[in-house]
DNA sequence: TGAACGCAAAGTGAATGCAAAATGACCCTT
DNA sequence: AAGGGTCATTTTGCATTCACTTTGCGTTCA
């Protein structure tokens, strides 16, 4: 929430976000000395902002051959979202025991307008009601621990997600609508375990619409395209 | 799994076992000369490793006052019981996706000899089935993305469940014999679902059982005790 | 001609050095 | 005597430096 006044602190954080917002693609080398430069700050802050980064799990630190952007087999994906899907399980089991009336309102309006975007094909718009959706879940879930664990992982797989969605099918939207027809439905009549299923159930669906598009779309060796330069 | 070669990857390792069995009272500082001093290694590898428990949310790290041994407040605990009861539920719900007949069996051997345990009394070697139980699960589920998240979790709250174990009385005990009935025979019917709810309510009973032992037992001031020498 | 050896350059891992901030003690003022 | 302020010491943050591993290329020998 606020960054330290610290320099590794800080760099933590804008390298994070350098390398999900695909700053540089999977697989990549990473050395050093390039983001040096491109921060403006020495090694040591950087070697313990990658450690961290590491330890997240969003780049692959190889003894004495540097840092690589971490490429998600099919299985790490797999993985990802079955992890993503109990987080968000849990998110609604516990949202149901403290979610207030007026917070389920105004998701309920967060559904309407998504459900407005659908109608309209505004796929940007859907995706971000999609989210807000479920970050409300998570806020109103009351707990930090689960908050700060789901957005780990939901950066891990953010990349992924974004390239998936963008190829995604009406079909599956309209899945998806349905989907948060039966979340909200839940939530309104504090049927946290049920909830819980359907949540990962929901993540599920996900999982198998991206690992599809991954099948069909993408060669098996990893594509070199789009290097955005730095 | 397998530790790099590397020396802050070592100090990693021995610095969070360190951490977790105790040698550091609650909130107290934790100065990187001593710990450079303790495992003879510079300051560099040390603050690296540093940064990462910090990132585990093992230590605190407050700009430019160092580290302290972060103390876990009633709602956190709170918090990461209910974490860990998350995520128990997802491994739960993909074990029985995955699991074998065999591996069924395994677990049934282990509440076995755990029930053996309860009536002879054997508090250690009751506690170390249990653990093995949960861990059965935990790999049964075939999700490394999980697990990692989970002994992550699990060694967060390793020392306060260690010390609210020690304090517990028999009727727990007995409580947790009849949960453990129930998580097998879900298991063995494959139902999933079910098996996560029992699973996350069998963790919300151990936090409960937790929490009455901490307002119960220790003063509002965190104890000073028990600071093993090093 | 091809493969193996060796050397040089680059990159990483860890230690040291230096500057800034914080902690604590002592002194001064009231 | 109590409170506040200043200075010295300690500790942290970051840069720099040194040492070792890896790697790419050229040479040599079969």
């Amino acid at each position: 929430m606020d960054r330290p006044a610290t320099l590794h602190g800080e760099i933590l954080t804008r390298l994070r976000d350098h390398l999900v917002e695909g700053g540089v693609p999977d697989g990549a080398r990473i050395p050093e000395k390039d983001l040096c430069e491109l921060f403006g700050i020495s090694r040591t802050p950087l070697r313990e902002a990658l450690k961290v980064l590491a330890a997240e799990g969003l780049v692959e630190l190889l003894p004495n051959r540097g840092a690589r952007m971490k490429a998600l087999s099919v299985r790490d994906i797999s993985e990802l979202f079955d992890l993503m899907g109990g987080l968000e399980a849990l998110a609604g089991r516990l949202a149901c025991e403290n979610i207030t009336d007026a917070e389920v309102s105004a998701i309920e309006a967060l559904h309407t307008e998504m459900y407005g975007h659908y109608l309209r094909g505004n796929r940007h718009g859907y995706f971000a009601c999609n989210q807000q959706i479920h970050e409300h879940i998570l806020m109103a879930a009351q707990n930090q621990a689960l908050a700060a664990n789901a957005h780990a992982v939901m950066g891990r797989i953010r990349r992924v997600r974004f390239a998936a969605n963008l190829d995604d099918r009406g079909e599956r939207w309209s899945a998806a609508v349905r989907e948060h027809e039966l979340i909200l439905d839940a939530l309104r009549r504090r049927a946290g375990a049920e909830l819980a299923t359907i949540l990962f159930n929901h993540l599920r669906s996900k999982k198998l619409a991206v690992l599809r598009n991954i099948e069909a779309g993408e060669a098996p060796e990893p594509r070199q395209k789009q290097v955005t330069v730095t």
